[in-house]
RNA sequence: GCGGUAUUGGCGAAGUGGUUAACGCACCGGAUUGUGGCUCCGGCACGCGUGGGUUCGAUUCCCACAUACCGCCCCA
Protein backbone atom coordinates (compact mmCIF):
# COMPACT_ATOMS: atom_id res chain seq x y z
CA UNK A 1 0.00 0.00 0.00
CA UNK A 2 1.72 3.34 -1.44
CA UNK A 3 -0.53 5.88 1.21
CA UNK A 4 -2.02 4.53 4.40
CA UNK A 5 -3.92 7.45 6.38
CA UNK A 6 -1.76 8.56 9.27
CA UNK A 7 -1.89 6.92 12.56
CA UNK A 8 -4.57 7.13 14.67
CA UNK A 9 -6.67 8.71 12.45
CA UNK A 10 -9.88 7.14 10.18
CA UNK A 11 -11.62 7.78 7.30
CA UNK A 12 -15.48 7.95 7.80
CA UNK A 13 -17.52 6.76 4.47
CA UNK A 14 -20.32 6.16 3.90
CA UNK A 15 -23.09 4.41 5.16
CA UNK A 16 -21.33 4.99 8.26
CA UNK A 17 -21.27 9.03 7.40
CA UNK A 18 -25.21 8.75 7.94
CA UNK A 19 -24.79 8.03 11.75
CA UNK A 20 -22.46 11.16 11.86
CA UNK A 21 -25.01 13.31 10.52
CA UNK A 22 -27.75 11.61 12.62
CA UNK A 23 -25.66 12.40 15.50
CA UNK A 24 -24.69 15.94 14.57
CA UNK A 25 -27.98 16.85 13.62
CA UNK A 26 -30.16 15.39 16.81
CA UNK A 27 -27.03 17.72 18.56
CA UNK A 28 -27.96 20.87 16.75
CA UNK A 29 -32.01 20.10 17.79
CA UNK A 30 -31.54 19.64 21.56
CA UNK A 31 -29.11 22.64 22.13
CA UNK A 32 -31.26 24.56 19.64
CA UNK A 33 -34.01 24.19 22.32
CA UNK A 34 -31.64 25.20 25.18
CA UNK A 35 -30.99 28.16 22.96
CA UNK A 36 -27.85 27.47 22.46
CA UNK A 37 -26.06 29.13 19.19
CA UNK A 38 -22.98 26.99 17.32
CA UNK A 39 -19.71 28.84 18.30
CA UNK A 40 -16.58 27.21 15.39
CA UNK A 41 -13.37 28.37 16.70
CA UNK A 42 -9.42 26.91 15.00
CA UNK A 43 -8.50 23.52 14.88
CA UNK A 44 -5.40 25.10 16.81
CA UNK A 45 -4.29 27.62 18.96
CA UNK A 46 -0.82 28.92 20.50
CA UNK A 47 0.15 26.01 22.72
CA UNK A 48 -0.39 28.07 25.67
CA UNK A 49 -4.03 28.95 25.49
CA UNK A 50 -4.03 24.96 26.27
CA UNK A 51 -1.04 24.24 28.70
CA UNK A 52 -2.48 27.67 30.41
CA UNK A 53 -6.22 26.27 30.98
CA UNK A 54 -5.89 22.44 31.53
CA UNK A 55 -3.21 22.83 33.97
CA UNK A 56 0.61 22.23 33.52
CA UNK A 57 0.46 18.74 35.45
CA UNK A 58 -2.16 17.26 33.28
CA UNK A 59 -1.74 14.47 31.42
CA UNK A 60 -2.54 16.14 28.26
CA UNK A 61 -0.49 19.08 28.50
CA UNK A 62 2.43 17.04 29.49
CA UNK A 63 2.29 14.09 27.09
CA UNK A 64 -0.42 14.27 24.63
CA UNK A 65 -0.25 17.62 22.82
CA UNK A 66 -0.13 17.52 19.16
CA UNK A 67 2.40 20.07 18.90
CA UNK A 68 4.86 21.39 16.61
CA UNK A 69 6.36 24.88 15.88
CA UNK A 70 5.11 26.05 12.76
CA UNK A 71 7.19 28.32 9.67
CA UNK A 72 7.47 31.12 11.85
CA UNK A 73 8.42 29.95 14.87
CA UNK A 74 5.36 29.94 16.62
CA UNK A 75 4.13 27.06 19.38
CA UNK A 76 1.32 25.77 17.88
CA UNK A 77 -1.14 22.47 19.14
CA UNK A 78 -4.02 21.23 17.22
CA UNK A 79 -6.95 21.58 19.88
CA UNK A 80 -6.88 18.33 22.55
CA UNK A 81 -10.72 19.68 23.54
CA UNK A 82 -12.70 22.21 23.27
CA UNK A 83 -13.44 24.26 26.18
CA UNK A 84 -9.90 26.31 25.91
CA UNK A 85 -10.35 27.46 22.10
CA UNK A 86 -14.13 28.63 23.21
CA UNK A 87 -12.96 30.48 26.32
CA UNK A 88 -10.25 32.60 24.16
CA UNK A 89 -12.42 33.31 21.59
CA UNK A 90 -14.64 34.43 24.09
CA UNK A 91 -12.37 36.80 25.75
CA UNK A 92 -10.77 37.80 22.32
CA UNK A 93 -14.25 39.03 20.87
CA UNK A 94 -14.93 40.30 23.95
CA UNK A 95 -18.56 38.64 24.44
CA UNK A 96 -18.44 39.22 28.31
CA UNK A 97 -19.54 42.79 27.08
CA UNK A 98 -22.78 44.25 28.15
CA UNK A 99 -24.34 44.36 24.43
CA UNK A 100 -24.42 39.88 25.02
CA UNK A 101 -27.06 38.67 26.95
CA UNK A 102 -26.02 36.56 29.57
CA UNK A 103 -25.45 33.33 30.05
CA UNK A 104 -23.97 33.02 26.45
CA UNK A 105 -24.26 29.53 25.60
CA UNK A 106 -22.53 28.46 23.15
CA UNK A 107 -21.92 24.20 21.72
CA UNK A 108 -19.51 22.99 19.03
CA UNK A 109 -18.27 19.98 17.04
CA UNK A 110 -15.56 19.10 15.45
CA UNK A 111 -12.16 17.37 15.21
CA UNK A 112 -9.68 16.78 18.12
CA UNK A 113 -5.88 15.66 18.41
CA UNK A 114 -4.24 14.03 20.88
CA UNK A 115 -0.92 12.87 20.60
CA UNK A 116 -0.96 8.93 22.05
CA UNK A 117 -1.14 5.17 21.25
CA UNK A 118 -4.33 4.79 19.32
CA UNK A 119 -6.75 1.79 20.46
CA UNK A 120 -10.18 1.32 20.21
CA UNK A 121 -12.37 4.17 19.78
CA UNK A 122 -9.26 6.06 20.78
CA UNK A 123 -8.07 8.30 18.01
CA UNK A 124 -5.60 10.85 17.76
CA UNK A 125 -7.92 12.45 15.70
CA UNK A 126 -11.17 12.17 17.43
CA UNK A 127 -14.20 14.53 17.24
CA UNK A 128 -16.22 16.19 20.25
CA UNK A 129 -19.31 17.45 21.01
CA UNK A 130 -19.53 20.06 23.56
CA UNK A 131 -21.71 23.04 25.07
CA UNK A 132 -20.46 26.01 27.23
CA UNK A 133 -22.64 28.94 28.94
CA UNK A 134 -20.57 31.81 30.29
CA UNK A 135 -21.29 34.34 32.43
CA UNK A 136 -24.02 33.09 35.55
CA UNK A 137 -23.25 31.66 38.77
CA UNK A 138 -26.87 29.94 39.42
CA UNK A 139 -26.84 26.46 39.76
CA UNK A 140 -29.46 26.47 37.41
CA UNK A 141 -26.71 26.39 34.88
CA UNK A 142 -25.17 23.40 36.06
CA UNK A 143 -28.13 21.92 36.31
CA UNK A 144 -29.41 22.77 32.64
CA UNK A 145 -26.20 21.67 31.65
CA UNK A 146 -26.48 18.38 32.86
CA UNK A 147 -30.14 18.08 31.67
CA UNK A 148 -29.24 18.75 28.04
CA UNK A 149 -26.68 15.93 28.19
CA UNK A 150 -28.92 13.82 29.73
CA UNK A 151 -31.59 14.59 27.20
CA UNK A 152 -29.52 14.48 24.24
CA UNK A 153 -28.49 10.70 24.57
CA UNK A 154 -31.72 10.23 25.26
CA UNK A 155 -32.67 11.23 21.79
CA UNK A 156 -30.25 9.22 20.56
CA UNK A 157 -32.09 6.25 22.59
CA UNK A 158 -28.68 5.05 24.15
CA UNK A 159 -29.57 2.92 27.48
CA UNK A 160 -28.10 2.62 30.48
CA UNK A 161 -27.60 6.02 31.14
CA UNK A 162 -26.63 7.03 34.51
CA UNK A 163 -26.15 10.46 36.31
CA UNK A 164 -22.89 11.17 38.88
CA UNK A 165 -22.26 14.19 40.01
CA UNK A 166 -19.69 15.65 42.53
CA UNK A 167 -18.63 19.09 43.40
CA UNK A 168 -14.90 20.12 44.15
CA UNK A 169 -15.97 23.46 45.78
CA UNK A 170 -14.54 26.80 45.40
CA UNK A 171 -10.71 27.53 45.47
CA UNK A 172 -11.12 28.20 49.29
CA UNK A 173 -12.55 24.42 49.75
CA UNK A 174 -10.27 22.92 47.10
CA UNK A 175 -7.36 24.19 48.90
CA UNK A 176 -8.14 23.06 52.16
CA UNK A 177 -9.51 20.08 51.13
CA UNK A 178 -5.86 19.47 49.23
CA UNK A 179 -4.11 20.06 52.17
CA UNK A 180 -5.91 17.60 54.13
CA UNK A 181 -5.69 15.16 51.58
CA UNK A 182 -1.83 15.73 51.92
CA UNK A 183 -1.68 15.17 55.13
CA UNK A 184 -4.18 12.23 55.01
CA UNK A 185 -1.46 10.84 52.33
CA UNK A 186 1.73 11.20 53.41
CA UNK A 187 2.12 8.88 56.07
CA UNK A 188 1.07 6.08 53.28
CA UNK A 189 3.86 7.47 50.86
CA UNK A 190 5.50 4.83 50.73
CA UNK A 191 3.20 2.55 49.73
CA UNK A 192 1.59 5.47 46.81
CA UNK A 193 2.45 4.23 43.33
CA UNK A 194 4.87 6.04 41.29
CA UNK A 195 2.19 8.33 39.80
CA UNK A 196 1.22 8.95 42.86
CA UNK A 197 3.91 9.59 45.01
CA UNK A 198 4.29 12.01 41.89
CA UNK A 199 0.78 13.83 41.85
CA UNK A 200 0.75 13.70 45.59
CA UNK A 201 2.45 17.37 45.97
CA UNK A 202 1.31 18.71 42.76
CA UNK A 203 -1.91 17.78 41.93
CA UNK A 204 -3.31 15.59 45.32
CA UNK A 205 -7.06 15.05 43.78
CA UNK A 206 -5.45 12.97 41.10
CA UNK A 207 -4.35 10.26 43.53
CA UNK A 208 -8.19 9.92 43.83
CA UNK A 209 -8.87 8.89 40.71
CA UNK A 210 -6.06 5.91 40.84
CA UNK A 211 -6.59 2.68 39.03
CA UNK A 212 -3.81 1.07 41.11
CA UNK A 213 -5.25 -1.76 43.45
CA UNK A 214 -3.52 -0.39 45.80
CA UNK A 215 -4.12 3.35 46.28
CA UNK A 216 -7.38 2.58 45.77
CA UNK A 217 -7.41 1.28 49.00
CA UNK A 218 -5.25 3.68 50.81
CA UNK A 219 -7.62 6.29 49.48
CA UNK A 220 -10.69 4.15 50.29
CA UNK A 221 -10.21 6.00 53.70
CA UNK A 222 -9.17 9.79 52.76
CA UNK A 223 -11.23 12.56 53.83
CA UNK A 224 -13.82 14.04 51.42
CA UNK A 225 -14.35 16.76 49.30
CA UNK A 226 -17.78 17.39 50.52
CA UNK A 227 -16.82 17.74 54.52
CA UNK A 228 -14.66 20.71 53.60
CA UNK A 229 -16.99 23.03 51.53
CA UNK A 230 -17.01 26.46 52.48
CA UNK A 231 -20.73 27.74 53.44
CA UNK A 232 -21.02 29.22 49.64
CA UNK A 233 -19.78 26.32 48.15
CA UNK A 234 -21.75 24.03 50.15
CA UNK A 235 -24.98 25.92 49.17
CA UNK A 236 -24.24 25.79 45.41
CA UNK A 237 -23.83 21.84 45.50
CA UNK A 238 -26.91 22.05 47.91
CA UNK A 239 -29.18 23.94 45.00
CA UNK A 240 -27.87 21.60 42.64
CA UNK A 241 -28.91 18.53 44.00
CA UNK A 242 -32.40 20.08 44.95
CA UNK A 243 -32.75 20.93 41.12
CA UNK A 244 -31.92 18.05 40.24
CA UNK A 245 -34.44 16.25 42.77
CA UNK A 246 -37.46 18.58 41.34
CA UNK A 247 -36.76 17.67 37.97
CA UNK A 248 -37.20 13.78 39.00
CA UNK A 249 -33.60 12.73 37.70
CA UNK A 250 -31.90 9.84 39.44
CA UNK A 251 -28.04 10.61 40.12
CA UNK A 252 -26.00 9.36 42.75
CA UNK A 253 -23.06 11.37 44.53
CA UNK A 254 -19.07 10.60 43.86
CA UNK A 255 -17.45 12.16 46.10
CA UNK A 256 -14.36 10.37 44.59
CA UNK A 257 -14.68 11.41 41.36
CA UNK A 258 -12.50 14.42 40.02
CA UNK A 259 -11.18 16.21 36.43
CA UNK A 260 -8.41 14.85 34.31
CA UNK A 261 -8.31 19.14 33.50
CA UNK A 262 -7.18 21.55 36.33
CA UNK A 263 -10.06 23.83 35.20
CA UNK A 264 -12.78 22.63 37.07
CA UNK A 265 -14.24 23.58 40.10
CA UNK A 266 -17.78 23.57 41.67
CA UNK A 267 -20.28 20.69 39.99
CA UNK A 268 -18.90 18.46 38.13
CA UNK A 269 -20.64 16.01 36.53
CA UNK A 270 -20.46 12.60 33.92
CA UNK A 271 -23.19 10.75 32.33
CA UNK A 272 -22.85 6.77 32.72
CA UNK A 273 -23.63 4.06 30.95
CA UNK A 274 -23.37 0.50 32.56
CA UNK A 275 -22.28 -2.23 30.38
CA UNK A 276 -21.85 -1.13 27.14
CA UNK A 277 -19.94 -1.68 24.07
CA UNK A 278 -17.18 0.33 25.52
CA UNK A 279 -16.38 -1.81 28.04
CA UNK A 280 -18.26 -3.61 31.23
CA UNK A 281 -19.05 -2.14 34.21
CA UNK A 282 -19.98 1.74 34.37
CA UNK A 283 -18.14 3.92 31.36
CA UNK A 284 -18.10 7.59 31.01
CA UNK A 285 -19.34 8.75 27.64
CA UNK A 286 -20.25 12.39 28.75
CA UNK A 287 -18.40 14.66 31.24
CA UNK A 288 -17.99 18.03 32.23
CA UNK A 289 -19.06 20.67 35.24
CA UNK A 290 -18.38 24.17 36.12
CA UNK A 291 -15.14 26.04 35.80
CA UNK A 292 -15.01 29.60 37.04
CA UNK A 293 -11.79 31.24 36.73
CA UNK A 294 -11.11 30.14 33.57
CA UNK A 295 -11.69 33.03 31.58
CA UNK A 296 -9.70 34.85 33.84
CA UNK A 297 -6.88 32.55 33.37
CA UNK A 298 -6.69 33.41 29.64
CA UNK A 299 -6.97 37.10 30.14
CA UNK A 300 -10.68 37.93 30.73
CA UNK A 301 -12.72 39.09 33.25
CA UNK A 302 -13.74 37.01 36.11
CA UNK A 303 -16.57 35.18 34.33
CA UNK A 304 -17.35 31.99 35.32
CA UNK A 305 -18.57 29.03 33.04
CA UNK A 306 -19.72 25.67 32.66
CA UNK A 307 -19.99 22.85 30.23
CA UNK A 308 -19.61 19.75 28.65
CA UNK A 309 -17.88 17.65 26.13
CA UNK A 310 -18.53 14.09 24.58
CA UNK A 311 -16.48 12.10 22.32
CA UNK A 312 -18.73 11.06 19.62
CA UNK A 313 -16.53 7.67 18.08
CA UNK A 314 -17.35 6.30 21.57
CA UNK A 315 -20.72 7.43 21.20
CA UNK A 316 -21.31 6.03 17.96
CA UNK A 317 -20.87 2.67 19.24
CA UNK A 318 -23.68 2.63 21.49
CA UNK A 319 -25.95 3.48 19.22
CA UNK A 320 -28.53 0.84 18.82
CA UNK A 321 -28.85 -1.81 16.64
CA UNK A 322 -31.94 -0.79 14.53
CA UNK A 323 -30.60 2.30 14.87
CA UNK A 324 -27.72 1.75 13.03
CA UNK A 325 -29.52 -0.54 10.64
CA UNK A 326 -32.03 2.04 9.82
CA UNK A 327 -29.22 4.77 8.91
CA UNK A 328 -27.36 2.66 6.61
CA UNK A 329 -29.98 1.34 4.55
CA UNK A 330 -30.62 2.59 1.34
CA UNK A 331 -33.52 4.48 0.09
CA UNK A 332 -34.25 5.41 -3.73
CA UNK A 333 -37.52 6.18 -4.83
CA UNK A 334 -36.83 5.43 -8.66
CA UNK A 335 -34.52 3.81 -10.76
CA UNK A 336 -34.55 4.95 -14.45
CA UNK A 337 -33.66 1.97 -16.83
CA UNK A 338 -32.73 3.28 -20.52
CA UNK A 339 -32.68 0.37 -23.51
CA UNK A 340 -30.68 1.37 -26.42
CA UNK A 341 -28.76 4.25 -27.16
CA UNK A 342 -31.82 6.06 -29.27
CA UNK A 343 -33.48 6.88 -26.01
CA UNK A 344 -31.03 8.53 -23.93
CA UNK A 345 -32.46 11.79 -24.47
CA UNK A 346 -35.91 10.51 -22.95
CA UNK A 347 -33.71 8.90 -19.72
CA UNK A 348 -31.94 11.79 -19.60
CA UNK A 349 -35.28 14.56 -19.29
CA UNK A 350 -37.49 11.47 -17.35
CA UNK A 351 -34.43 11.16 -14.89
CA UNK A 352 -34.41 14.64 -14.38
CA UNK A 353 -38.22 15.60 -14.48
CA UNK A 354 -38.44 12.94 -11.51
CA UNK A 355 -35.39 14.75 -9.21
CA UNK A 356 -37.34 17.86 -9.83
CA UNK A 357 -40.06 16.72 -8.16
CA UNK A 358 -38.36 15.87 -5.25
CA UNK A 359 -37.70 12.07 -5.51
CA UNK A 360 -34.36 10.27 -5.05
CA UNK A 361 -33.73 9.18 -8.34
CA UNK A 362 -30.89 6.95 -9.91
CA UNK A 363 -29.52 5.92 -13.86
CA UNK A 364 -27.36 3.44 -15.06
CA UNK A 365 -24.25 5.10 -16.10
CA UNK A 366 -22.28 2.42 -17.86
CA UNK A 367 -24.40 1.16 -20.75
CA UNK A 368 -25.42 -2.22 -18.84
CA UNK A 369 -27.96 -4.30 -20.29
CA UNK A 370 -31.58 -4.02 -18.73
CA UNK A 371 -30.82 -7.28 -16.64
CA UNK A 372 -27.82 -5.53 -15.30
CA UNK A 373 -30.06 -2.24 -14.87
CA UNK A 374 -32.56 -4.06 -12.92
CA UNK A 375 -30.24 -5.63 -10.45
CA UNK A 376 -29.08 -2.52 -9.65
CA UNK A 377 -32.38 -1.11 -9.04
CA UNK A 378 -32.94 -4.16 -6.77
CA UNK A 379 -29.62 -3.48 -5.00
CA UNK A 380 -30.59 0.02 -4.51
CA UNK A 381 -33.24 -1.11 -2.93
CA UNK A 382 -35.31 1.13 -5.72
CA UNK A 383 -38.91 1.38 -4.84
CA UNK A 384 -40.09 1.93 -8.93
CA UNK A 385 -38.52 1.36 -12.08
CA UNK A 386 -39.25 3.66 -14.83
CA UNK A 387 -38.18 1.78 -18.14
CA UNK A 388 -37.92 3.02 -21.13
CA UNK A 389 -37.29 1.25 -24.64
CA UNK A 390 -37.34 2.44 -27.86
CA UNK A 391 -41.20 0.90 -27.95
CA UNK A 392 -42.16 3.03 -25.21
CA UNK A 393 -40.52 6.14 -26.69
CA UNK A 394 -42.24 5.85 -30.32
CA UNK A 395 -45.69 5.84 -28.10
CA UNK A 396 -44.25 8.45 -25.66
CA UNK A 397 -45.03 6.76 -22.48
CA UNK A 398 -42.77 5.13 -20.30
CA UNK A 399 -43.10 1.60 -18.21
CA UNK A 400 -44.05 2.01 -14.15
CA UNK A 401 -42.75 -0.98 -12.35
CA UNK A 402 -43.75 -1.07 -8.49
CA UNK A 403 -40.60 -3.45 -7.43
CA UNK A 404 -41.44 -4.63 -4.28
CA UNK A 405 -45.71 -5.82 -5.76
CA UNK A 406 -43.78 -6.70 -8.98
CA UNK A 407 -46.73 -5.01 -11.05
CA UNK A 408 -45.84 -2.81 -14.10
CA UNK A 409 -48.37 -0.40 -15.51
CA UNK A 410 -47.38 2.00 -18.82
CA UNK A 411 -48.23 5.61 -18.01
CA UNK A 412 -48.17 8.42 -20.71
CA UNK A 413 -44.59 10.67 -20.86
CA UNK A 414 -47.54 13.78 -20.88
CA UNK A 415 -48.42 12.51 -17.39
CA UNK A 416 -45.51 11.97 -15.26
CA UNK A 417 -46.88 14.61 -12.90
CA UNK A 418 -49.42 12.00 -11.85
CA UNK A 419 -46.04 10.40 -10.30
CA UNK A 420 -46.23 12.80 -7.44
CA UNK A 421 -48.65 10.96 -4.97
CA UNK A 422 -47.24 7.91 -5.86
CA UNK A 423 -44.70 8.40 -2.42
CA UNK A 424 -47.28 10.79 -0.65
C1' G B 1 6.11 6.02 26.04
C1' C B 2 6.13 0.29 27.30
C1' G B 3 4.40 -4.88 26.30
C1' G B 4 1.60 -8.68 23.26
C1' U B 5 -0.81 -10.33 18.65
C1' A B 6 -1.63 -9.60 13.65
C1' U B 7 -0.91 -7.93 8.24
C1' U B 8 -2.68 -13.05 1.80
C1' G B 9 -7.70 -10.46 -4.16
C1' G B 10 -13.03 -5.28 -3.14
C1' C B 11 -14.37 -8.27 1.65
C1' G B 12 -13.88 -12.90 4.67
C1' A B 13 -10.48 -16.78 4.78
C1' A B 14 -7.10 -21.53 3.76
C1' G B 15 -2.10 -22.58 2.56
C1' U B 16 3.28 -24.27 1.26
C1' G B 17 11.05 -23.09 1.51
C1' G B 18 10.45 -24.87 -5.02
C1' U B 19 7.82 -23.97 -11.85
C1' U B 20 -1.24 -23.71 -11.24
C1' A B 21 -1.72 -19.23 -4.12
C1' A B 22 -7.76 -23.32 -2.03
C1' C B 23 -12.68 -21.91 -0.91
C1' G B 24 -16.78 -18.47 0.29
C1' C B 25 -19.03 -13.50 -0.47
C1' A B 26 -19.19 -9.38 -3.61
C1' C B 27 -18.56 -7.83 -8.60
C1' C B 28 -18.71 -8.67 -14.13
C1' G B 29 -20.50 -11.74 -18.23
C1' G B 30 -23.58 -15.84 -20.16
C1' A B 31 -27.83 -19.50 -19.93
C1' U B 32 -32.95 -15.81 -20.53
C1' U B 33 -31.40 -11.00 -28.51
C1' G B 34 -36.00 -5.64 -23.20
C1' U B 35 -36.92 -6.65 -16.66
C1' G B 36 -34.60 -7.77 -10.15
C1' G B 37 -34.59 -11.13 -5.68
C1' C B 38 -33.68 -18.44 -7.09
C1' U B 39 -30.51 -21.89 -10.04
C1' C B 40 -26.50 -23.29 -13.30
C1' C B 41 -21.91 -22.00 -16.18
C1' G B 42 -17.70 -18.81 -16.83
C1' G B 43 -14.37 -14.57 -15.47
C1' C B 44 -11.83 -12.07 -11.49
C1' A B 45 -4.08 -12.11 -6.87
C1' C B 46 2.87 -10.79 -13.03
C1' G B 47 0.54 -11.39 -6.21
C1' C B 48 0.75 -12.90 -0.29
C1' G B 49 1.91 -4.80 4.48
C1' U B 50 6.96 -2.04 3.06
C1' G B 51 12.32 -2.47 2.80
C1' G B 52 16.47 -5.40 3.54
C1' G B 53 18.83 -10.27 4.59
C1' U B 54 19.49 -15.86 4.62
C1' U B 55 18.94 -19.47 0.45
C1' C B 56 20.19 -22.40 -5.82
C1' G B 57 15.02 -20.66 -4.78
C1' A B 58 10.64 -17.16 0.07
C1' U B 59 4.22 -15.39 0.38
C1' U B 60 6.29 -19.19 3.71
C1' C B 61 12.81 -18.34 7.79
C1' C B 62 15.49 -13.77 10.03
C1' C B 63 15.87 -8.31 10.89
C1' A B 64 14.04 -3.38 10.57
C1' C B 65 10.03 -0.21 9.57
C1' A B 66 4.71 0.94 8.88
C1' U B 67 -0.18 0.18 10.24
C1' A B 68 -4.22 -2.20 13.00
C1' C B 69 -6.07 -4.59 17.32
C1' C B 70 -5.48 -5.84 22.72
C1' G B 71 -3.24 -4.58 27.55
C1' C B 72 -0.48 -0.72 30.64
C1' C B 73 -0.64 4.71 31.18
C1' C B 74 -4.47 8.10 30.52
C1' C B 75 -8.92 9.49 28.86
C1' A B 76 -13.38 10.99 25.01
Amino acid sequence: MKYQKPKGTADILPPFSKEWQFVEQNARETFALYNYEEIRTPIFEKFEVFSRSAGDTSDIVTKEMYDFDDKGGRHIALRPEGTAGVVRAFVENKLYGPEHQKPVKVYYMGPMFRYERPQSGRLREFHQIGVEAFGSDSPKIDVETIMMGMDFLKKLKVSGLKLVINTLGDKESRDRYRQALIDYLEPHFEELSDDSKARLHKNPLRVLDSKDKNDQKIVENAPEILDFLTEDAQKHFTSVKEELDTLGVDYVVDSSMVRGLDYYNHTIFEIMIADSPLGKGDVTICAGGRYNGLVEELGGPEVSGVGFGLGVERLLLLLNAETQTTLQSKQLDFYVVGIGDLVQNDVLKVVHELRQMNFVTEQDYLDRKPKAQFKSADKLNAKYVVTIGESEMNDRVFKLKDMHSGEERTVALSEINTLKDLLK
